[in-house]
DNA sequence: AAACTTTTGTTATAAAAATAACATTGTTAA
DNA sequence: TTAACAATGTTATTTTTATAACAAAAGTTT
């Protein structure tokens, strides 16, 4: 395994990559295949062959002279980098329509990652399972958070009850935190935070869209 | 309104920055604001003040000295740039789990996209409400996206209709798609195609608070 | 077996993005 | 009224990211 120095000197936008390249090549072993090339790994992450290699050349991976990559072990070589080496556990705050399309999609697609918790507020929530995991109530969840050491919350509620939960989850010793309400959030230095919101993804697209029909219209 | 060339120019970072912006000004009309600070921006989203300011200059947008910039006036301005004219309508395709709760959080957020129609092969889906939106079946998209003139979609159906429903919504002259199937598809020039994938997302998380934990284990 | 092709791996260059430096200008206050 | 301040706006620089150029190697073709 490559060494802290070696992983912290990896550009952000390659992390990201590695992580898409893997999601690509797990798709490929279902296909059956075990060796792919840069410019198929390209083609699929809609980037250029050489991205690709300078990525796998960072994290010191070698593939064979047309031949290509062999897809098992460079599916495990991005394990070693990106994963930790025990289980992370996750817990899910707000377990709605949004929360368990999250749980349902990502349970099982990875080995060392784990929603290990839901947390609702909604008394007919609390004790059921949803897609195999338990949901417990706000109450519970600094106990829950210790009990199964969870490092990492996706935040889920409603929008008014976002800075609340977040604060709650950072006193709780949270590191990372997946934020898909509406509110940006503050965190103090030492937790990582991510933020998504589908608002921007579509109005990027409905940008691009538009300078394509002006450009167009030009002809 | 600026002229297309000054659009084309601005930087693909800044435009998704200019629709997060908004999202934190329209926050601040609601709690009853007027002016705001760069550095009041900045903290919200993030990023440094100087990054703000550069975004707005670029936009050709002034603000006040000492008072900062007009949040209503701001908001407006952003709208001429990134948003179209007439409102965009957007498609659904596949009205489950994810699908309903982006309806339920995109429409009435903003005033020039509107998700028009959902579309669902579930008999028990079709002709139904959600949201206000209705659920139309597979075999009448292509009319739908014609009469209300639908630029866009959304694609949030099982993975193995991925490919098929990509392919039927270019074929019917759709301009842009938000993938968020777990399948990276391939478009054609002229079609302007987003995916996003909240695995990448929490890896990401995951990676940078194993490195946080390996910088604190080594003093 | 020599020339060509295809693919990897690396270094060099260019482009994009972020940051820093600094000039400017109202406002406050000594 | 002048000095200090706090903010904007712009240009310069640095950093990050992506692309291009090219060398090397293994196979293929002639
Ligand atoms: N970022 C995006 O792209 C995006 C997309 C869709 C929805 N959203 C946002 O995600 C959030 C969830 O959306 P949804 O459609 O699932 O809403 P929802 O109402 O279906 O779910 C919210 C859940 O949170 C629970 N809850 C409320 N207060 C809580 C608390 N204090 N602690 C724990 N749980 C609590 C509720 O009981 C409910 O089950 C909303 O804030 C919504 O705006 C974001
Ligand atoms: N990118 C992400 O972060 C993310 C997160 C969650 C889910 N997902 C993916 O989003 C998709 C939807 O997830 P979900 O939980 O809502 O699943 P779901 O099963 O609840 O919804 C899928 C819907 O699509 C409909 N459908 C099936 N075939 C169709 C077709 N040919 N045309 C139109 N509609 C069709 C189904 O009837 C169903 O209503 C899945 O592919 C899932 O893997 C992605």
């Amino acid at each position: 395994m490559k060494d802290q120095k070696e992983l912290m000197n990896l550009p952000h936008k390659t992390i990201e990559r590695l992580s898409q390249y893997r999601r690509a090549l797990l798709i490929c072993v279902d296909e059956g295949r075990t060796h792919i090339y840069s410019h198929e790994i390209a083609k699929i992450q809609h980037i250029t062959p050489v991205q690709v290699r300078r990525d796998l050349m960072l994290i010191g991976y070698s593939g064979t002279l047309r031949k290509g990559y062999n897809i098992s072990e460079l599916i495990n070589l991005i394990g070693t980098i990106i994963d930790s080496e025990k289980v992370t556990n996750v817990a899910l705050v707000g377990v709605g329509n949004l929360g368990r399309a999250l749980i349902k999609y990502f349970n099982g697609k990875r080995h060392k990652l784990y929603i290990a918790a839901g947390i609702d507020i909604n008394p007919e929530k609390i004790g059921k399972d949803y897609y195999g995991i338990p949901c417990y109530g706000p109450e519970d969840m600094e106990r829950i958070i210790k009990e199964k050491d969870i490092r990492i919350a996706i935040l889920t509620v409603p929008v008014q009850n976002a800075v609340e939960s977040a604060q709650r989850l950072v006193d709780a010793g949270i590191k990372g935190i997946v934020n898909y309400t509406n509110k940006p959030l503050n965190v103090p230095s030492g937790v990582y935070l991510e933020e998504y919101d589908m608002v921007t993804t579509l109005e990027k697209v409905a940008f691009y869209v538009k300078l394509g029909e002006m450009e167009k219209g030009k002809d």
